[in-house]
DNA sequence: CAGTTTCATCGAACCGGTTCGATTTAATCA
DNA sequence: TGATTAAATCGAACCGGTTCGATGAAACTG
């Protein structure tokens, strides 16, 4: 590996010459220009970014993390993150916590380590430790998917109470009145507020909700399973059933094939957030969904914003709320 | 941030003694030993990781390359990979190339530059120039998935002309005989060895493979879907369709739900690979998949012996090879 | 007890860049 | 043309660790 000073020596200048040369060329005489240029050219020389980011204390890397990198919603935001930190000549790093608070607090700390120029970040806490553990943090940091109250850091999300309402109303256009929905965890934001958007829905319909027809899903395969199953099992069964979540819905669409149920004659589904292969899912499953590469697309911007822009670090924390998007199925029966 | 050299003006020794006794407590005495974990303590001192690596030339770090971090079968073997590194004070870094060789490479360049401690890499490309390229990283690797002629290095992966052979015995054994087959790309092994483990199979069964029956799917979805609908407007239409992979035979199961064809009553399928959320797709596909776990974990400690072991480096590259399983669906019919 | 080992510790160089004040060179002005 | 200013280049310190040969003290040998 040819190092700065092969690359001095060879052009017969000094290293902080040649430093500067290759920061900022127009500080330069042509001639000397040329002559590093050609001295790069000949060994090879290509900066050690380890060595960069340890001088700069600063890296050219952005640190992605995630609960689940395998989730289509945060796929697509990876990927629009990704060509566009490529283009501004920065490398994402992506990091998957499992939705475990404690390896995300690692993972961060990690990144944080290797002096990345970024995060955006999907918070998976809460509580007030986490709330610190997220203030302290020096890096420019946005957050996305999940409001979290006391975080002050840009937001990029979805407006979660308007998805829930509109599935809500549609379900109630189709004449529906025993509507039951699969809750997320409660200290999630867009799981509160997706509830919040199907309960005020209702009320303004004058449509009471019925205690039973609440269950917690906790956004999981097996919470949603379990809760789908005792919704299923009551003798006053709803009829259209509605998930918080692409996990829970799915996880509720088995349990009623598992029970002989069908979809949608027997009871409606609908959910919010798409999946992959949901063209092939029988029945096509009538949702809301996130415009995943908008909120990529801002998320990015908003970073390397951030980022580049000298005074970007000290703008006041903005939120970023984008419109969910029907898409109709024929997983929803009139009744 | 602490320093070690605060750490050694605390406990009142040089820095290389600090460093020392971090790095190999045995060969410092007990009390200095004792006074050095007191200022660390004190003064909250964790190491850059950053200078660590610039100075021994070496990180702890593990590059993950894939081209779909979303595919459940790189995120299985992802998620194997991260907990025995975690456990083994190492720490993944996740890349995607989104299957473009190109951007591979830059990638690589990037993780090797960051002095990763080893690589695990599922190969995007084939020829003469990426052999070379691959060839020329003098870190361990460890190649998974997709078996490169040409490329020296440990090679995990399944036995995927049984995976073929499975399936294609499954459908001869059912009194299919107009069996189809929806290829991938043919440089990549995996698609040519599934593929002639289906005509191996044909042919010792003695049945004759149509050539209109063989299509080209790309493992890509508008390629499937399109080869798909190529073998569905023929007039002679096969009975069974074979997927080379989960995406081409999805994007053939939505070509035959939009052409109003039935599954599996009116043609049956199969497909090699696991796909999320395949319990709710209707028909559930007759599949075999592979043992990701297994995969992950045989990557992961493979990986991390090279990685350690002083001599681990220069052990000659071995192949691991491991039987897929047959997981029986309801997507194909006797005839 | 002198002579040789062993052990603990230290200092300095090093990894490969960046940065900034100082110095030299070139350009501008009176 | 000499004085002033601007531009180009350089040297040295620095980022925060590691490594290795040198040094001095303690332990062992005969």
């Amino acid at each position: 590996m040819a190092t700065i000073r092969d690359v001095a020596k060879l052009a017969d200048v000094s290293v902080s010459t040649v430093s500067l040369a290759l920061s900022n060329p127009a500080r330069v005489s042509p001639k000397t220009l040329e002559k590093i240029r050609h001295a790069v050219a000949a060994v090879g020389f290509v900066a050690d970014p380890l060595a960069q980011s340890l001088a700069r204390g600063r890296s050219r890397m952005i640190g992605f993390v995630v609960g689940n990198v395998g989730n289509p919603f945060f796929g697509d935001i990876r990927r629009e993150l990704e060509n566009y930190a490529l283009d501004h000549n920065h490398f994402v790093l992506v990091t998957d916590s499992s939705g475990k608070t404690g390896r995300e607090k690692a993972m961060v700390e990690h990144l944080i380590g290797l002096k990345t120029a970024g995060l955006a970040l999907a918070p998976s806490g809460h509580d007030q430790d986490y709330l610190d553990f997220v203030a302290g943090l020096n890096v420019p940091i946005v957050c996305f998917d999940q409001k979290v109250a006391g975080i002050e850091r840009d937001f990029v999300g979805s407006d979660n109470h308007l998805a829930g309402a509109m599935l809500t109303e549609h379900l109630l256009q189709l004449g529906h009145r025993r509507i039951a929905f699969i809750t997320g965890p409660s200290h999630m934001h867009t799981a509160t507020e997706r509830y919040r958007g199907f309960t005020d829905t209702m009320a303004n319909a004058g449509v009471e909700v019925n205690p039973n027809f609440v269950v917690d899903g906790q956004f999981t395969r097996t919470a949603g399973y379990e809760a789908a199953m005792r919704l299923l099992i009551q003798p006053e069964r709803p009829t259209a059933i509605l998930g918080a979540n692409n996990t829970v819905a799915l996880s509720a669409l088995q349990a009623m094939q598992e029970l002989g149920f069908r979809c949608p004659e027997d009871i409606s589904l609908a959910m919010i957030d798409n999946v992959q292969w949901s063209s092939v899912i029988t029945p096509r499953i009538t949702m809301v969904v996130q415009d995943t590469l908008a909120l990529g697309g801002i998320i990015a911007r908003r970073l390397m914003h951030r980022i580049t822009n000298p005074q970007g670090a000290v703008e006041p924390p903005q939120d970023f709320v984008l419109t969910p998007k029907f898409v109709s199925g024929n997983s929803c029966r009139r009744v």
